[in-house]
DNA sequence: CGGATATTTCTGTATAGACAGAAATTAGTT
DNA sequence: AACTAATTTCTGTCTATACAGAAATATCCG
């Protein structure tokens, strides 16, 4: 069974019954099977593909972990499917294999604390966008540092990219070295912090 | 001319001459078309068309503006691509429209300042991906809190990641005020925010 | 070591998106 | 207004990806 793809922008405020209810027959509740067809969709948005997005949703909001049989059964999707969509979720962390006394089927269950799941995306995110740019600017770099006769100012745009690219680096490094609830506790400040650092010394632009 | 689909991984020290030739001979210069093929191939790990990620970094490293026949005959892509990819990059604000004397057709330019161009990006991300998962939350605590016989802890879930959103995007809101320099400074402190921060009187968890 | 059940890998198909080229539209000049 | 040049929109084709279903493999038990 294939399903409807059905965008964000095209979802108003009353939700499209029809393609619900084949969730809604499993789950029994209309909110849980909105969070989850919302949110797998919202994937699309999030370059992560629907169905690595439902079964996050779906585990995300699931009390007890899930095998793959009920996943697949569960979001009507079909169960290769679900195999590799849960091999990409443990790549990025954001769910475990949990064996279940007596039964002899793996079974899954999602990092729950949203924090903690930031930071899996975060951590992802770095490997796949920002690692390799950086790889790649730096062999740019070592080409256009070699080349005789290139304009200057092609040469200092690719180093203010590099440099960029490292401070953002090393600071995603550190950021995701730090405890969640000093985090939470920055995000909360907000552009307070930036306040308190300039009266203690150091000088702004 | 369609080029050749290459992905990232597969691209060692070694640079592939042979798919680079075509835009070599316009740019005449090799670390910038190398550059440019990098990128454009990281825009797809990045979410966005190879298009659009070269015509960004083509005009990135351009000294001058361009119009648009000419991006199409440096790149060696369609005109009506360059049209689309243009209005694109117009959008996230990562190149300009400038009038140049005496010419009737449009030229582009790129923002060079990286700072300025990683706020953008940002911007723009947060319009894309953040603000619709927030008003998919909201709508879906809504219809969970009406649900009667929801097993509480699905509700909780879904307040914490609409909490979660609210934090990152009043976070993302105040963070893009801040003018670029301080960021910088922010930025190459790093974690040790964090300790200065602890000093000052916050608790930590 | 079979037999059964769970899981992964393989293969084919359908869909969405990228893109070229053509057609249509817009704007600018005399 | 008519001609010309620039730009956008439209249409068809191709490619990459998502996904189902089947086949192959692995795991556990007697």
């Amino acid at each position: 069974m294939r399903q409807v793809m059905m965008s964000v922008d095209m979802v108003s405020v009353i939700p499209d019954i029809s393609v619900m209810t084949e969730i809604d027959k499993k789950l029994e509740s209309a909110a849980k099977s909105q969070f989850i067809l919302y949110w797998g969709d919202m994937g699309g948005q999030w370059g992560v593909n629907r169905s690595v997005a439902q079964i996050q949703a779906l585990l995300f909001l699931s009390v007890s972990p899930l095998n793959a049989e009920q996943i697949a059964e569960e979001l009507g999707i079909a169960r290769s499917n679900v195999s590799n969509s849960l091999k990409e979720l443990v790549g990025w962390k954001l769910i475990r294999r949990v064996p279940v006394p007596g039964d002899r089927r793996e079974h899954f269950e999602a990092v729950t604390d949203v924090w903690e799941i930031a930071t899996r995306v975060a951590q992802g995110r770095k490997e796949r966008e920002i690692d390799p740019a950086m790889r790649v600017i730096a062999d740019c770099v070592e080409a256009a540092e070699a080349e005789a006769g290139l304009n200057p100012v092609v040469l200092q745009r690719m180093q203010d990219m590099q440099e960029f690219l490292n401070t953002v680096d090393t600071w995603s490094t550190q950021m995701l070295a730090v405890p969640k609830a000093k985090l939470n506790m920055l995000m909360k400040m907000g552009s307070k912090v930036v306040s308190i650092l300039t009266l203690t010394g150091k000088k702004s632009e």
